[in-house]
DNA sequence: TTAAAATCTGACCAAATGGTCAGAAAAACA
DNA sequence: TGTTTTTCTGACCATTTGGTCAGATTTTAA
């Protein structure tokens, strides 16, 4: 579920050429070049955001000259929407794992783990994410702001059904997911306080064992009933 | 608890007048005008960031001409640490609640609830904050960084207190502390996902009791020996 | 009233930046 | 091989922006 969409066909792809040689199965210079501007772009995006990050800085960290990046992308927020748009998959990827019929507590520690092994692997990405929610989601489109939205209710429901059976202590099941999203997401985005507080100058695969393991048996012990079940 | 430091003398008043006219207690003018360009400031960067931000735009927003914003501080990046510094004492305001020979319970709540106060009240100041972590603190000061140590290891220490007392389940005591503050964090932070989680247009008052009383439940209750113990 | 200090401001500027473009290479195709 | 399409790029430009400054205005001190 990582999804490596790198190089789907870009939105504003050029105006000049119509481009897209054959179809959409694009054969090698344009995918990999597209592929590394989006890299150098997120990378910068996340720790310059949008207007600290100049299109000659990402042409420079993907090897290549400024106006041959104007020749994939039309504009400098064409680049970071296309930037944005792979990260929207990993959004609801984690929350996969909850699902109406998996037991509450594999599929909420499933969500925990999921959630805090993309943390770890994609930090930048979850930073360009966190800098344009908090910066107003001026560029999430509409459309993926409704998925968003979707995604949550369907996770909602599944939970109040978990209550309904008797396989979850009562709780607001929104609030229940907010807590987890922020909890989890605070290691990627805050990664440099979570580094302070644990007083490390990098968080390791170990760090996010245990986190996980504090996660799981502090917030979820408390919500599946100990006695019936596992 | 609230710390209303606004106008104290600022770092780089201005090189051209020594300013500062009557030793540390400034009269209004001065105070005034410097509290103005804050609050704008404030309200602009948690928007659109340090470089988003144009000071000529700040000045607008404060209603003085640009040079005049000049008078009173060196550059943008002076202002930008004026913000800054004003944040971290809310940091560790909340705080305050854990101390040594309070009841974990009562602590632990009085944190939460305090955090998600001022996350209610000043989302911007913290979104400031939120986005000077992400970006890599690159304007947050070395001595900054180190009290934000400093505070996290001495109610490490303090909490670990309580699980040697008995009075807390064994839990390690940073990661606790990241899961709460990241819990009441996203509230603020990710106001703009907590309200599209919640589908409610706008976080009230209600949605941070209920948002509480959740943390609380769950993962307090779960930390707190119930009755004999664990 | 007068001198000095503090505050204010319009006009200005050098540097940086997003974006353009004409035409050169390089591939793909016939 | 010739031609068409795609890719590449140096040079260029209009605009924006952080920052400056000299002098005007107001406030405080004597």
């Amino acid at each position: 579920m990582d999804g490596d969409g790198i190089g789907e066909p870009v939105k504003g792809d050029t105006r000049r050429k119509p481009a897209a040689p054959d179809g959409g199965r694009e054969d090698g210079v344009r995918r990999r070049n597209v592929a590394r501007i989006l890299k150098a772009a997120t990378t910068l995006f996340s720790r310059k955001g949008f207007e600290g990050t100049r299109i000659a800085e990402i042409a420079e960290a993907a090897g290549l000259p400024k106006a041959n990046v104007y020749y994939y992308f039309s504009s400098k927020e064409d680049v970071y929407d296309a930037v944005i748009k792979r990260l929207i998959g990993d959004w609801d990827a984690a929350l996969a794992h909850i699902t109406p019929d998996a037991d509450p507590r594999r599929a909420l520690e499933g969500y925990v783990r999921a959630k805090l092994e993309h943390a770890r692997k994609h930090g930048e990405e979850s930073r360009v994410f966190a800098s344009e929610i908090i910066g107003g989601a001026r560029f999430l489109s509409r459309k993926d702001r409704q998925h968003m939205r979707d995604v949550t209710r369907t996770h909602a429901a599944t939970i109040d059904g978990w209550i309904a059976a008797g396989k979850l202590r009562p709780v607001d099941p929104r609030h229940l997911l907010i807590m987890l999203w922020g909890m989890t997401q605070f290691y990627a985005d805050f990664e440099i306080l979570a580094c302070d507080a644990l007083e490390q100058p990098k968080l390791r695969r170990g760090d996010f064992d245990v986190a996980a393991r504090t996660i799981v048996d502090t917030v979820l012990s408390s919500l599946v009933p100990q006695q019936g079940s596992q």
